[in-house]
DNA sequence: TTACATTTCTTTAGGCTTCAAGCAATTGGC
DNA sequence: GCCAATTGCTTGAAGCCTAAAGAAATGTAA
């Protein structure tokens, strides 16, 4: 703590790059392997990896979910998930319907060839991942999830600061 | 180490599903990081994050940098960064000429006005990113960054290992 | 009921991004 | 010198993505 000569707590321009240092890390240390699974998916399946990620959605539930669940789960906006299932839909990966209560709603679920399609991709996929991580020893692993965790909080919780003031 | 009938070693099918977890982890921290940010960018300031981006790379050069050289520290495709050069330029953000030993070569800076305009949100940007990661102590921070660049190394390792097959 | 707000999804405009193909300049053998 | 390979960048096609506006259905409350 600093004093100043009337004996109040001054505030010291804090230094904030460690913070900055390392978002950059982690950025890089997404993008890097978001491309390496992007290119493996392209050059095994010919499939990309936004077409990926929604059906690795669905594959969690048996019954489907509504595009609203999908968007929220992706983290990305309603308009880019309309498009994407248009071209799973289209390419017989994905089912859809308008919902019997709420005639706003659709559900989307995988087909039988969409899941089986999947599920294959969905094996192969762990492995790369698990070989891209394969340096780290089981307790780097927990304890970057342990990291990671309060990480996702703090973030959240920023977001949520800025979205009450707007 | 498991031992079969006739005492040779055997592999036993290993659960990668930690891995995939962690991954999962990490994109949902930086993709929830990013929208935070380019948000702010856009509220704060009307620009978007891609535009935020090759103007960081340029300011920690006096001198400009080549258009390879950008795309190799941002992680995009060439492609990619002649059509955003191309708007910081128009905007009048970036100068851009021909290298005069190689004409192949595009060498940009950032102009007087671009550069001040950068470090401005530059500024903010810093405390953005701060607030973020506020919940983390200091200790939390090292052992992030610690583990993140084992991380980078060991995606780094496997994505040279595939591309030593192609 | 009527009016208003909210929710769910689609549409639109604009920009971002990749991959692959291609052009121009340079480099490295021979 | 000459040719082939490489390097640096651009272009084109397709798809991805967001923000914002809008349409349709539902919920709420006087």
């Amino acid at each position: 703590m600093i004093l100043d000569s009337e004996t109040k707590a001054v505030e010291l321009p804090e230094d904030h790059g460690d913070e900055l240092r390392l978002w950059l890390r982690l950025l890089t240390c997404t993008t890097l392997i978001e491309g390496e699974v992007r290119g493996r998916l392209r050059e095994r399946f010919d499939v990309t990896l936004p077409r990926f990620d929604p059906m690795a959605q669905l594959d969690t539930v048996p019954d489907g979910m509504t595009l609203s669940d999908v968007s929220k789960r992706m983290m990305v906006s309603n308009g880019n998930v309309t498009g994407l299932v248009e071209r799973l839909v289209e390419s017989g990966h994905l089912d859809r319907r308008t919902s019997d209560t709420d005639r706003r709603v659709q559900v989307i679920r995988l087909t039988k060839a969409g899941r089986a399609e999947f599920r294959r991709m969905a094996a192969e996929h762990q492995l790369w991942i698990s070989d891209i991580f394969s340096d780290l020893s089981p307790k780097d692993v927990r304890e970057l999830m342990r990291l990671l965790a309060k990480t996702k909080g703090s973030a959240r919780k920023a977001a949520q600061k800025r979205a009450l003031q707007a």
